[in-house]
DNA sequence: ATGTTAATTGCAAATCATTTGCAATGCATA
DNA sequence: TATGCATTGCAAATGATTTGCAATTAACAT
């Protein structure tokens, strides 16, 4: 890959990782060189099969998707299929944010809007509960697969 | 348990099994008199676990569940943990609600506002998808667990 | 009431995603 | 370069769910 990208992307790494007595592994970056070229949540699955045979291990990939969710520089979604998928949290970004899956063929809308903050306030109100947050995903049948 | 609550139950089974070639067993009668009994989602395991022993097999419980979601009796609800759960659909309900999970001592709370289902509208025009439905859950921390 | 037949069940083994133990390896710092 | 602790690979363990199959049973027609 070209050196000032991969520059960019250590020094990036290093600030948040070094703090925590954490380490810059070559696992690690091409983890997150992976996210990076994809703009929807990928499984564990299918980030070790985009990785190069032997650059690292599945459970590797487990245990440093925990990790870099822990410190915020991943986001975890799940869409209701019993698999995990996580996608790269940008710059000033928090990460939340929905999407709209389509039911026959898996296809994956970004979606900007978010909606039930406002129904967040009045249910934590409501109810006395603290620190409300929300997952929310939609599904339906995209234009391409309506034909039959 | 009362004859006439047995009986109605019965009934209503027989009514939606029928048609399709299904049967009256106990195992499902069972089952759904466990799930009229609680009003919260429960796991398979936890109906499993309510159960007599004996009264029914673990995959059994899997099997029925899958049968009575398919014909919308029960609905299905994903708190994000791996584990599925079920509740019973009400008379003239479609089941769609949501929750608000405390994330330290897991109480449920329902919920019945249903707010996305505006935005669903406005999801299916903008991105041609059709038949959008969308599911929600909150989380954060009850009273009772925000203490310590 | 009894027989026929297809649906259902229990049980054990198989799957699938995810986690974990542990010895070997590799980063960060002195 | 040496030291110490974090990290990794690999294999085995876990936990939820599914599945194969022979035995059982509900539904319905004798
Ligand atoms: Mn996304
Ligand atoms: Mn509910
Ligand atoms: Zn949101
Ligand atoms: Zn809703």
């Amino acid at each position: 890959m070209k050196p000032h990208v991969h520059q960019e992307r250590l020094s990036e790494l290093n600030e948040k990782l070094r703090q925590k007595s954490r380490k810059v592994t070559a696992p690690r970056q091409a983890i997150l060189d992976v996210l990076r070229k994809h703009r929807h949540p990928l499984t564990n699955k299918e980030i070790f099969a985009v990785l190069p045979p032997g650059e690292c291990d599945l459970a590797t990939i487990y245990r440093s998707m925990h990790m870099l969710e822990s410190m915020r520089m991943v986001q975890r979604f799940d869409f209701g299929d019993g698999t995990a998928r996580y996608e790269l949290i940008c710059e000033g970004d928090d990460g939340h944010h929905h999407h709209l899956i389509c039911t026959r063929c898996s296809e994956v809308l970004e979606i900007e809007d978010c909606f039930p903050v406002a129904l967040e306030k009045k249910l934590a109100e409501d109810s006395g509960f603290k620190f409300v947050t929300h997952k929310l995903e939609f599904f339906g049948v995209c234009p391409k697969c309506q034909g039959k």
